[in-house]
DNA sequence: ATTGCTCTCCGTCAGGAGTA
DNA sequence: TACTCCTGACGGAGAGCAAT
């Protein structure tokens, strides 16, 4: 599920994510608010990653361009778990946040995740958006299982539904029922373990995107203070 | 064609942490 | 305290590839 980030940092998980430079909607290594006070006297834009960084208006920068613009570097919020942070949080829960990455849960009830209802057979559909905007067709592939049917989502994704949340009654008879609650319980830990390394593998291309930023602010970093030293010396001279 | 190696993906188990 | 969720660790299966 990776999520889309738009020009104002907020997140569309099913927009189709960016080829080159995914952003991830996990939660992310990127921090947010991380200004720089580059300025663009040349143009930055070829120096940084594209769709890691863009240039907003900083009217407070400490740097002038020489045309008198003033600008920064910000890099963008790339997830969803973050997006529900706001700057007056409390240190201390932000740092109970960085410590102990949320919950699969957590993260898809921040992204306003889809809510999942059960049809007997068929179809089902997932609404995801706000008010229901956004609804997706599912087909059953093995309704016919036992404990699970596996449901192919229409953008790809495959999930469990189990059996068991539709009829909503266990097996009497303890042999059984132990055996019907084992089932269960690799079926749900089988789709944990997937859900889980999902997010890893996001995860990881999150801090690989986080290295490809912070290298580039690196580069631009030294650049201007290359130009300011020349600048430096100019005014020297003169 | 076969073999050995490496890599990736998957299922399962075990244990820590959160929750009702 | 029992239950659930999450994730590291482990081993098996299959694909890709080079060497023979």
């Amino acid at each position: 599920m990776d999520g889309m980030v738009d020009e104002n940092g907020t997140v569309d998980p099913l927009a189709p994510s960016p080829p080159p430079v995914a952003i991830s909607s996990v939660q992310s290594v990127i921090q947010p608010n991380q200004q720089s006070v580059i300025q663009t006297a040349a143009n930055i834009q070829p120096v940084l990653g594209k769709g890691n960084v863009i240039l907003v208006s900083k009217p407070n920068s400490v740097i002038q361009t020489p045309q008198g613009s003033l600008h920064a570097l910000q890099v963008v919020e790339t997830t969803a778990s973050d997006d529900s942070y706001s700057d007056d949080e409390s240190p201390k829960k932000r740092r109970d946040l960085l410590t102990r990455r949320p919950s699969y849960r957590k993260i898809l009830n921040d992204l306003g995740g889809g809510e999942i209802a059960v049809i007997p057979a068929g179809a089902i559909q997932i609404s995801s958006g706000e008010g229901g905007q956004s609804i997706h067709t599912l087909s059953m592939t093995n309704s016919g299982t036992a404990g699970a049917a596996i449901v192919q989502y229409a953008q790809g994704q495959e999930f469990f539904v189990p059996v068991m949340a539709q009829s909503g009654n266990i097996t009497s008879g303890g042999g059984e029922d132990q055996a019907r609650k084992r089932e269960m319980r690799l079926l749900k830990n089988r789709e944990a373990a997937r859900e889980c390394r999902r997010k890893k593998k996001e995860y990881i291309k999150c801090l690989e995107n986080r290295v490809a930023v912070l290298e580039n602010q690196n580069k631009a970093l030294i650049d201007e203070l290359k130009s300011l030293k020349e600048l430096y010396c100019k005014q020297k001279t003169e």
